[in-house]
DNA sequence: AATAACATGTAACGCGTTACATGATTAC
DNA sequence: GTAATCATGTAACGCGTTACATGTTATT
């Protein structure tokens, strides 16, 4: 159900065409919450029109449908926000990686850390641009500001526990 | 395919049943890296039995099957440890959630970051504890300290977040 | 004797991936 | 005119969930 309410949250910031919701799905959502291609896509819009929970309000070239949020689509997200769920499913192959570490040996174990503390570095240097750009255009301090943060400092640690990790394997030989 | 890697894994530390691999799902792998259960795991032994990939090592009460991981097992884990992916799949419906929080108001907003502030101190509370433990059990440093840490810092960070949002929602007032 | 825990399985359905399929418009 | 981008779709297959199904052993 998931895929269904990040669209419907996509379309409560704006309208926008299946297109270029898989592109906002590419560009942020894949990265960080939730991915989808638009094989996936285009079906479930088809889906949320058809149970009212939005409606087309334009059609341009190329046979481009603008979608729109309508009232029922914005309460039933309103009620699957302030629902969430006791325990959430978690399937992350990368935390899975992580815990099948003890599966090698020291060496081969450092040569997955190191570039887990690269690519994390790399990550928070993009993250950080992007939040300096945002601070400096808005005045106003967003929502947005929220999760980039929260983005901001998952890299962070990751990069730190990557080092500190790193330095123990160093440590214990 | 990680299910498949996620029960080798397992498996490369020590022999065990199908209903043993659905408990450590249940109790470990779950809540941070791979969620499965006994529907999707026992049919996913017979096939890697059938690979070649475990074989059962013994046959105990109640039909019970102890599995062990082959050298084709070990060698196949290790591959796929040494070859990950460029980027990661994510579809993490608690993340989801934080992205779309700006389609609430601020005290609905507030709602949502209360529990995670709470859950993700509680988290932090019990690692700790159970880092604790197994630091004064064993005198040997293991790999599972690196992945326990992981987690540590990350509900550390979870945790520190919420309020940062929380006092930044309350000052923006 | 009853209950909880042990132990494994399958079938129907829903969600997600990959590949195939088609065509229009814009920029060079 | 040709390549890139825009734009939407479907079909086959694989992965994951829910529900159904069955029986054994240990504990009280």
């Amino acid at each position: 159900m998931s895929l269904r309410y990040a669209l419907l949250g996509l379309l409560a910031e704006e309208p926008a065409s299946g297109y270029e919701l898989t592109r906002k799905f590419e560009r942020v959502l894949a990265r960080y919450a939730w991915h989808a291609q638009h094989s996936q896509i285009y079906p479930e819009l088809n889906r949320l029109a058809a149970d009212g929970l939005v409606e087309i309000v334009a059609e341009g070239a190329r046979g481009r449908r603008t979608y729109a949020i309508t009232d029922a689509g914005r309460a039933d997200l309103r009620t699957w926000m302030l629902d969430p769920p006791d325990v959430f499913t978690v399937r992350n192959e990368f935390v899975l990686r992580l815990f099948l570490l003890s599966t090698l040996d020291r060496d081969e174990a450092r040569a997955m850390l190191r570039p887990i503390a690269d690519g994390s570095a790399r990550e928070m240097a993009d993250l950080r641009d992007a939040i300096d750009k945002a601070d400096a255009a808005d005045a106003e301090p967003s929502f947005n500001r929220l999760i980039a943060e929260y983005g901001l400092r998952m890299f962070e640690t990751t990069h730190e526990w990557a080092l500190w990790a790193l330095a123990r394997l160093d440590r214990a030989e």
